[in-house]
DNA sequence: ACTTCTCACTTGCATTTTGCAAGTTAAAAA
DNA sequence: TTTTTAACTTGCAAAATGCAAGTGAGAAGT
């Protein structure tokens, strides 16, 4: 598995999550994206073998997870653990200083700043109805 | 400069820090480290290229500076900006973060996670006196 | 004054990660 | 049954990372 540069929390949450990629992932699920189209079309378009390659590690790391495929559909859905959903407060803080600190950065919306990491990983029964 | 994968804040935090070392670079200033030896020797072991070029990009970037060199030194201390210490509640997520989720991590000390904004960029005479 | 040391880097090169473009596979739609 | 679409994989070029060794300038020792 990934070896830590040092018994640092920082560093090594670096370690799992610390590239240009996995927050950017995160912040697209954290606003509602479930399948690998719904990743592959956020703005920032990343290319698809580094959206497969970054999918499969943050599984690995326990990040997110692949829900049983349903009838109807061939692959099941990704949704963030709560491991995955406790990073939050990070992706939070991290917009707060886009915001803050880089000129003309879009706003997120409300509801971004008003997830909290019980939210997700509802663990079964996908009960989004509204 | 820097080129934006989208207006995003995260995604264009990302695109400055959005690295291995940024990060630690930033924790080790705040714990004190001030001069090239003092990052060189924290425990992650970054190596002296990493080091200078992260350096050259964090200063680029106008998160760190370094400071005129004093008589009796060659080169000056390296220090966060309003900037660089604007990310402080960054790292301290991520430090809870790593804390909480990943097994065996270190605890950083009381100051580590007392540390704020407004305790850096002192502009000018360096009035770190106890 | 002259050699030695240390600090702050730079340089060269191998390895790993990232990125683009095109191809594949299976199921859903026409 | 042909065409689309969704979810990837593969190949290869480019960039980032990492190790080891070298450099230059001031500080320290003698």
């Amino acid at each position: 598995m990934t070896q830590f540069r040092s018994g640092c929390p920082i560093a090594s949450a670096l370690d799992i999550i610390g590239d240009k990629w996995s927050l950017v992932i995160v912040r697209a699920m954290v606003m509602g994206a479930t399948s690998y189209s719904d990743l592959l079309s956020t703005p920032e378009k990343i290319s698809t073998n580094i959206l497969a390659e970054r999918l499969r590690r943050l599984e690995d790391a326990g990040l997110i997870r692949q829900s049983l495929p349903r009838q109807g559909s061939i692959r099941g859905a990704y949704a963030l653990t709560a491991r995955g959903a406790a990073l939050i407060p990070v992706v939070q803080e991290l917009a707060r200083w886009g915001e803050t600190q880089i000129p003309d950065r879009w706003t997120p919306p409300e509801r971004f700043y008003a997830a909290r990491p019980g939210d997700f990983d509802v663990r079964d029964g996908d009960a989004a109805a509204d």
